[in-house]
DNA sequence: CCCATTATCAACCAAACGGTTGACAATATG
DNA sequence: CATATTGTCAACCGTTTGGTTGATAATGGG
């Protein structure tokens, strides 16, 4: 997967409305038409919706008449948990193994200070 | 995970300068300078990516005099996956179920026509 | 053939984004 | 104390984003 698609994936799904037709077309395919009815927003905006979807690889399109029936594409879900793994997984080993580290520490050195601060409460 | 730290943690990972970050922070903990060391664009512009990345959570900076080493925290990755997976499996079933059906439809009529009705999930 | 339905294109707008530069806060050290 | 180091804050700027409205394409039904 190119950077630049992996960009778009995740911009993709940054945007909750964007998630939310997801989730609509997770559950069986669905025209532009169906996807815009939950929304207060205009079908030109759905319209651009899928088309961001679309063009992150998340969503594919045919044409049944008039309609264009949208169709989730599950294959780009693992590529993206793919790379979010790779990341993950350091971290939690670092992790652990500083959990070893603070465990060999108990009864020896001065304990470090557990909470050095947070600046802000955002 | 609320609705909007999902979109922060999206947004977050949609900028390529940052996931190289995160790969950087997936080494081990860095402060601000050595994180915008490989990049070539201002410090300032570094610490804004920081900032991104701290509230989405995936991120925390504690203090060493002048420095501000950043942690990458590993639970957001989880939940984010949590996110991924729920859709990517219910896609994945379905397409697995059409398979199915066109196995079934081989030499068989029809049986009922899936009526692709409003179902709404958050 | 005309018209209703469905979706996209185009132009526009306000807000957010990613970058810049300049000022300054916080801290260690000569 | 004066100064160097490290990072953040603030203001600014061009581009992108997410929405709007109006026009138009694509298609099927009466």
């Amino acid at each position: 997967m190119s950077d630049d698609q992996l960009s778009r994936v995740f911009a993709a799904l940054a945007d909750p409305t964007r998630r939310n037709m997801v989730a609509r077309l997770a559950v069986g395919d669905a025209t532009v038409g169906e996807l815009a009815e939950p929304h207060d927003i205009s079908i030109q905006a759905i319209s651009k919706h899928v088309k961001v979807l679309a063009d992150a690889g998340l969503v594919t399109q045919t044409r049944d008449a008039q309609r264009r029936p949208c169709h989730l594409e599950a294959e780009v879900f693992d590529l993206m948990t793919k790379w979010i793994e790779r990341y993950r997984e350091q971290a939690q080993q670092r992790y652990e193994r500083l959990d070893d580290v603070l465990a060999e520490m108990q009864g020896l050195a001065p304990p470090v200070e557990p909470r050095p601060q947070q600046g802000e409460a955002s």
